[in-house]
DNA sequence: GGAGTGCCTCTTGCATACAATAAAGTAATT
DNA sequence: AATTACTTTATTGTATGCAAGAGGCACTCC
C-alpha cells in the first residue's frame, strides 16, 4: 500500500492519509455495491477475466472478494462453472423477511436500552428524512429508509447485531427496491409505515422495549407481506404476458 | 477435481464418487473445524505459509478460505499483519446469545408450521440422545445438543434460517464448550434445559407455533445467562490468581 | 547505559503462469 | 439425419513468484 504524504498542516502535526484502503478492500466494496444497487443482475455470469479487466487488478484479488460475497450469499459458485449473482426464490425472500423482522425486533428492543442521547438525535433526523422522502422518489425512500435501519443499528451498542443486520439487508436489498417502486405498491402502506416508525421512536424515548420491539416486528411482518404480494402479482403478469 | 468411477455396482446403477469436494472446500471445512473445536485458540495467529505446509496445498487456496472465514466473523485479518482466531469478549457474547435466541424461536416456530413426519421423528430420536448424553461427558452432550439444533434447522424447511444458525453458532461454539463443561455449571440448569425441549418437541408436534417459539427464546436466554455468569466467574478467578 | 537508526527477516499483498475442467463446435460413422 | 467421438476454446482451479510492509535486532552515537 501506497502512503500519500501532506505537506506539514499548521499544528505543526505531520499527517498522513493512507489511501483509503487495500485493493481487496476496494473491490469487495465495489462489487457489493454492483450488486445491491442492481447494476449487476440477480442470474448474471461473473467471468473473472472481465472483472479483472474491468477494475485493473489481478485475479487473485477478484476471487477473494468473490469468496466474501459468497460467503455473504451475495454470489453462487458453481464448481468449475464460476459464480452468479445470488438470484432468490419468492420463498427465501419470504424467510429473509421473517427473520429480519426478529432481529429488527431485537434491534428495536437493545435501542430502547442502551441508546445514547446522541443517537437518538441522529435516530429522530433519520425519521425525518423518511417522511419527507416519501413525498419524493422511491429512490430516496430507499436512501432514506436505510438511513433510518442504520441509525436503529447503531442505536443497538452492538456491533454484531449491526453486522448481521447489515449483511442481511444487502440480500434483500432488490426486493426492497422493488417493494418501494412497485406501481402497485399500496399507498397505506406507505402511510401506516410512517405511523409505526414514529411509534417505535416514542417507544425508544420512553424506554418502553416491549412496544419497541413488538411494533418494529409487526412492521416488518408488513413489510414482508407487501413486498410477497408485489412479488407474486409481478410472476403472475410475468406468465400472461 | 478428479472423478472416481467405482465398479458397477449390484444394483446395476454406476455411480461416481466424486472426491468430495475442491481443495478449497476441504481446506475451509478443516480450518472451520480446527476453529470450532478449539484446535485453533481464540487469538491463534494464522500464518498462511504454517497452514499450506501443514495442509500441502498452495497459499491460494488457504487464502481464500480465510476470506471466508473471515466474512463469517471466525478469523479477524489484520492490515499487513495476518489473520487472527477471532476473539468474543463477554458483552459480545451476550449478544450473540440474544440473537440466537430470537432466531432459534423463529426456528421453532417454522418448525411448528412446516415440520414433516420424516423430520420430526429426527428431531424427537435427537432429544433421546440429548437426554442420554447428560449422563455421560460434556462433550457428549455439546455434540448431541448441536444434532438436536441440526435437526431442528431442518425442521423449519427454511435453507437461509439454517445456514444463518449454522454460522452464528460457530462463532459461539466456544462458549458452549465452555458453558457445558464448565465445573460450575448448575445442575438445575441442565434439568431446565431438557423440560424445555421436552415441551418445545411436543408444541411442534400439536403445531402450536407460539409455545414452540416462547420456550424455545426462553430456553435460550436461560442457556445465554448461565455462560455469562460462568464467564464472569472465570474472569473474576483470573483477577484473583 | 539508553535512545535512536538502519538493516534484515518474516509475512502479507498482489500479480502472473500453468493445469484441469466444461462446453461448444466439428468431423466421422452408421 | 442422428449419434458418437474428437478437438478446440473459454474459464475456472491451483501454484508460484515478486514487491512491499511490519517488527525485531544489533549497532551506533551520545
Amino acid at each position: 500500500m501506497v502512503l500519500h504524504y501532506s505537506p506539514m498542516s499548521q499544528s505543526g502535526l505531520l499527517k498522513v492519509d493512507k489511501v483509503p484502503a487495500s485493493l481487496r478492500q476496494q473491490v469487495l466494496l465495489q462489487m457489493r455495491d454492483a450488486i445491491i444497487s442492481g447494476h449487476l443482475l440477480p442470474g448474471a455470469r461473473l467471468i473473472e477475466r472481465e472483472l479483472t479487466d474491468q477494475m485493473g487488478v489481478s485475479r487473485t484479488v477478484v476471487r477473494e472478494a468473490l469468496r466474501q460475497l459468497e460467503a455473504e450469499h451475495l454470489v453462487e459458485v458453481i464448481p468449475n462453472k464460476g459464480p452468479f449473482v445470488r438470484q432468490l426464490s419468492i420463498n427465501e425472500a419470504e424467510d429473509l423477511y421473517r427473520i429480519r423482522a426478529v432481529l429488527h425486533g431485537l434491534a428495536a428492543r437493545m435501542c430502547a436500552e442502551n441508546i445514547t442521547k446522541k443517537h437518538l438525535e441522529i435516530l429522530e433526523d433519520a425519521l425525518e428524512l423518511v417522511i419527507e422522502s416519501y413525498s419524493n422518489s422511491s429512490e430516496r425512500t430507499l436512501k432514506a429508509k436505510t438511513h433510518f435501519y442504520n441509525a436503529l443499528y447503531k442505536g443497538t451498542q452492538s456491533d454484531s447485531l449491526k453486522a448481521m443486520l447489515e449483511t442481511l439487508q444487502a440480500r434483500i436489498a432488490r426486493w426492497r427496491t422493488l417493494g418501494l417502486a412497485h406501481p402497485n405498491r399500496s399507498q397505506e402502506r406507505s402511510k401506516e409505515s410512517i405511523i409505526n416508525l414514529k411509534i417505535i421512536i416514542d417507544a425508544v424515548k420512553r424506554k418502553d422495549a416491549d412496544q419497541a420491539e413488538s411494533v418494529m416486528f409487526k412492521e416488518d411482518i408488513q413489510a414482508g407481506r407487501e413486498v410477497t404480494r408485489l412479488l407474486n402479482i409481478e410472476q403472475s403478469d410475468q406468465k400472461t404476458n
